[in-house]
DNA sequence: AATATTTATTCCGTTATTCGGAACAAAAGG
DNA sequence: CCTTTTGTTCCGAATAACGGAATAAATATT
């Protein structure tokens, strides 16, 4: 592996938390040597990853490039994109698709309401797994020896009032899940902010996304939630079969 | 410099046009050692920007977060979005806008129409100055010794049937865009595919990005496009305004 | 089933490149 | 005018990248 070329990329992920950084301000962020965070930059600058904006860097829009193509090729976008849609005029809620990442959920599209009272969401938003519903039914239907693996060694740091920090809490949540079909969420990754989600599988009967229904907690009362998990579950039958699932059969575990 | 980090992400760009590539298949592309290239490939899967889908590579969803991070932050993009779709609304035809990078502009963000023959642009795009509407009229508007500096050393590469290859007629077309305010392109990007541009300027008066209004050439005769023309540039005109530039002064040039 | 072939990965000595302190330059502030 | 801050260049030392060759793994061929 190359070292140099990691640094840089570590230092190119400052901008995510940063919209502007001065050199100055990324050396003492990153504790290195002035010398070498200059080296960097202008590495990232001539390939059109950073501009120099006057005094400070921000992203280049080469990235804008990259990210498109990226949305673009994901296919399970493609196909939940339209179902998506419908979803939210049935539901009139935001609805959500995340993939794995790793051992974070990543938001790859949305579908906003017109309702005052919604919840934002951006895509390219990172999650981990155990927070949120979306996130939540990744975990809970991805490869129980995987699963098992990732509820032993996760860390459960609170994001939100009521992000679920105890580990025999997470499998429980997870075990009904599975049972269910789907996991309800309130306050986990954001406060008074609500979801149901529901897993997609691909042909080979793996878990591919999770799709998910946000909305205000207050809205998100136990009858109504009876109401669009049906939706949800139709939704993502559709977005599965779309991706040569073929339904009826037991998911593998 | 940090030739490691240069070579690495021009590595990456190959994954621009195409969408999975083998380690082999980057070697051939590349023509550097394949050790190197191994190196190379394995930091940029340990820093998310490519992941491995079996046997080949792909670009990772890192880098939709980052396209995500840009999109948002482009403040131009923000000010026009509305007043885009409302020019939709208006003319039933896609509508483009893109800002300059290098010597290149770059889509930056679209809508489009719902029309059954409509021309289909993706964001994040590039193409030359000189070619197509919407590109030239940041090169019409920018500051003139800029302007003269690349049209002297711009190689004039056919793209589709009507690209204009021939400099003295850029450069009275150029002109022509800035005695009117806007620019008309015919098959200059795509075949079939017209598009009318105007210029958006800051609050310093100067372009920082190009609006346009794509549609199947068959559609774009004159009579079309002067009904086009002032509403393009009523539209630009309020996106302007957003960016703090104060109507009716002239554009330093 | 054994062998050939293609592709991916590890090893390791050589050397080019990165490293980073220090000096320098430029700009901002007192 | 001097001080301070921030950006850029220099250069010798050290390390990290290089790339050929060997190995491993997976595919195709006989």
């Amino acid at each position: 592996m190359n070292k140099t070329v990691v640094k840089t990329l570590e230092l190119l992920q400052l901008f995510m938390t940063h919209e502007q950084l001065t050199l100055q301000e990324i050396v003492k962020l990153t504790k290195l040597p002035k010398t070498s965070v200059f080296r960097m930059v202008q590495s990232l600058v001539a390939s059109g990853f950073l501009k120099k904006d006057g005094e400070a860097y921000e992203l280049g829009v080469s990235l804008l490039q990259f990210g498109c193509l990226v949305a673009e090729r994901l296919d399970v976008r493609k196909a939940a994109l339209p179902i998506m849609k419908q979803l939210k005029e049935e539901t009139n809620e935001a609805v959500n698709l995340v993939i794995k990442d790793g051992d974070e959920a990543i938001y790859v599209e949305k579908v906003e309401t017109s309702e005052p009272v919604r919840v934002y969401t951006r895509v390219g938003r990172r999650a981990p797994l155990y927070a949120g519903a979306c996130p939540r039914v990744l975990l809970a239907f991805m490869p129980s020896e995987e699963q098992k693996k990732y509820l032993d060694h996760v860390e459960l740091i609170p994001i939100a009032s009521k992000t679920i920090v105890d580990r025999e809490q997470l499998k429980t949540v997870i075990n009904e899940a599975k049972k269910k079909g789907y996991t309800v969420s309130h306050s986990e990754l954001a406060d008074y902010s609500s979801a149901v989600a529901v897993p997609i599988f691909n042909h080979e009967g793996k878990v591919v996304a999770g799709l998910s229904v946000v909305g205000p907690e207050n809205r998100f009362q136990p009858s109504y939630i009876e109401q669009l998990v049906p939706k949800l579950k139709y939704a993502a039958e559709q977005i599965s079969k779309a991706l040569g699932f073929i339904g009826g059969k037991n998911v593998k575990l």
